[in-house]
DNA sequence: TTTATTAAGTCAACTGACTTGACTTATTAC
DNA sequence: GTAATAAGTCAAGTCAGTTGACTTAATAAA
């Protein structure tokens, strides 16, 4: 049928909806607040005790859920609560850069339990893929000797790589890793792996791990500001991650400093880690990079801090920025760069310029470090199918088109 | 009960859920496509011909839709094509400015019915109020007429007041209202109409008023860049307004210039319509003004033109950092000044900067005008609650807590 | 040491919104 | 004319959550 009608319309649901709704809404709420007992979750998710003993009773026929001992608290009969378990579900996620390639595998609680990484050959996706699909097969494998039933409860498999997607018009910048933009990546590692792909940028990954086990966790407006060798916003908007209408929301690097400059210079030409070498007169593809720009921030190299100066100025301009457009709970710093020079960069910005999120009683500081580890990106694909399978979320209610061809 | 559990979940769901959910698509899908038959809606929906006729009928009876002729389109038994009835819901909006009052009567599809505006007492919350209630009784008669049923049918009360709200910090900001902001308008308004009253900032107002019946119908990301007295932006986010972790998303006219400059210049000191009235020595309160203005733009005044010149510097600089941030499928301009200044101010934004917008092939124009009316606001107050009540969304799916005290 | 109170959790029947599959109706194409 | 096609209905079926009574197990009070 080549039926393409132009009716457009939200999706109808039904008890499926509501079911897959309610099995969310039981593991989101165990994720948040740690063990609970039915009656917690019936009171905390508005079902009836009823409801929440039949679903409870089908997680953990699933795997999904473990009782605890009962505990007594006070008058009535002890309550009996229920856990995530860790090993009810796992994803993979990847991180693909310009040079090398990082690859974990995550359970359904985060935690990281493999890793590998590869170097990649530049402007080579083909050969890149090659090497890719091994390190995933390896990863599942070691996986696999940690949990038998591992390859059967492989929820997704997340990739990371630098934005913005889809866009010709920025030849020039060689951080976009044209030859893969223009590689049927996904297509390429569904086949060659069998799982579901989804792809994010840096930064959106960078905010999904921090929102699952990081600083933005039970937050559901968040800002992760990820400084790497571009700049870019994770925007975790209602809960969510948003994605805008083309998938590049949150490329902040990409904003003009300032109405009047005639040199259209953006934010990322001067705050990006590619600024940092390129002021540093580094190669930023050789290897030891990483331990010699630690090196250098230990001992507050004084070109370093410089650069660190200059970048914290237009930094913390926009940290204004966005807590002046998305209004959020907190904004996040997250770097691909080693800790300590994370933590300058932080110290250098304060304190923050006035904006709208100076109001009286915060409870969270306008400005927190993220988690500074190198697998972060990798951490935060991972977790991207998590939470696409088990988070409460508006299209996870919806039917879905089925029939295809 | 003293009950203030600690434990957060989101709320599971029902059948009543999945019922409310399927009825507001249905009532989606025919304001979005026009009107359309049971099977239609059944494609469109991805619900079963049975379901379909079921909550039609059921719309039906409630007065939401009604039936067309049949249709014949080839082969087949022909179609019988349901629409909305307009009359089949109204809100009342409330645009409060700080020397006037706008209210207005809409109908489903978001027709303006009746109109009404009086002036207010300035930084005089009170007395304020009490105009305003008879204004909307007022509204309210004259609706009555039109519609017998109306007063049955009325879903809420929106009011739009400039933003931000909830802070204290920015006391010298004299368009903020301070007086206002620290009364309790939304409660001694729901007391004095018996109605639900939800408020929204300027800009919000203007972005639900072109999601409903301007240049963002049918969109799900979409900016409405506002410049009144103050500037602001409207975000439509996944087809919904998104107000941010303290409701103050979008205050682009707060965000600083640029990261070296000295004086923390921002936006809005420089392009919004206080800058101009200050720039020619115009008197805010001045009656007048309005059609002074207009005078000014169809004559291109020269100081007023070169106003519009720096302005829109600004504003094109806005527009991009719009783009790079939230990637909307289009950016629309309003206003609270003329159509002709409008137009002038949005001719002299282009052409725009170069941002993530600049994709090869674009539906929709980067930056468009929405509507100029100054009616808009109200309008737009007037929308939510129809949009609250009606449109699908994940937060209509969900028990909502009942028992209070 | 009872006995009352409180709270967790289960049982079994009920409800209601969508689904299923067969059927009716009304057109057009051949 | 007859077949094909599509809209829409009928009536029984399914299933997830609801209801209200009941059971269990603890603490507080008499």
């Amino acid at each position: 049928m080549s039926d393409s009608s132009p009716i457009r319309a939200t999706s109808g649901t039904n008890q499926e909806g509501t079911s897959a709704h309610n099995r969310r809404v039981m593991m989101d709420a165990l994720r948040l607040n740690g063990a609970l007992s039915r009656a917690d979750l019936a009171r905390a998710t508005q079902l009836t005790k009823q409801a929440v003993s039949n679903i409870i009773e089908e997680l953990e026929r699933d795997g999904f859920v473990v009782s605890l001992d009962a505990v007594r608290k006070g008058r009535g009969q002890p309550s009996t609560p229920y856990r995530l378990v860790p090993e009810g579900a796992f994803a993979i996620g990847l991180q693909i850069d310009r040079h090398l390639t990082r690859a974990v595998a995550v359970d359904l609680v985060g935690t990281v339990l493999v890793r590998a990484e590869a170097n990649l050959p530049p402007d080579d996706p083909q050969g890149g893929v090659r090497i890719i699909l091994g390190v995933i097969e390896g990863i599942r494998r070691d996986l696999a000797a940690i949990s038998v039933k591992s390859e059967k409860r492989i929820v997704g498999l997340g990739v990371a790589m630098p934005g913005p997607f889809g866009l010709e018009e920025f030849g020039d910048n060689k951080w976009m890793m044209p030859a893969w933009q223009k590689y049927p990546l996904l297509e390429t590692l569904a086949a060659g792996t069998g799982l579901d792909v989804s792809l994010q940028n840096d930064s959106a990954a960078c905010a999904i791990a921090e929102r699952m086990v990081g600083a933005a966790h039970g937050l559901d407006h968040a800002v992760c500001l990820y400084v790497g060798y571009g700049i870019g916003a994770g925007l975790i908007l209602n809960g969510e991650l948003y994605r805008g209408g083309n998938g590049n929301a949150g490329e902040i690097g990409m904003a003009l400093l300032s109405p009047r400059g005639s040199d259209g210079a953006v934010l990322e030409h001067r705050a990006s880690l590619a600024s940092l070498y390129q002021q540093l007169e580094l190669d930023p593809s050789e290897p030891g990079l990483y331990e010699h720009v630690e090196t250098l921030a230990l001992a507050e190299d004084p070109a370093l801090i410089s650069w660190v100066r200059d970048a914290a100025m237009d930094l913390r301009w926009s940290v204004q920025l966005i807590e002046t457009l998305f209004d959020p709970q907190t904004v996040i710093l997250t770097s691909g760069a080693p800790e300590v020079l994370a933590r300058l960069i932080l110290k250098a910005m304060l304190p923050l310029p006035l904006s709208i999120a100076n109001r009286p009683q915060r409870a969270l500081p306008r400005l927190q470090l993220g988690i500074t580890d190198s697998w972060s990106i990798a951490l935060g694909a991972a977790a991207e199918p998590i939470g696409r399978a088990f988070d409460p979320r508006f299209s996870a209610i919806l039917k879905t088109r089925s029939g295809a061809s």
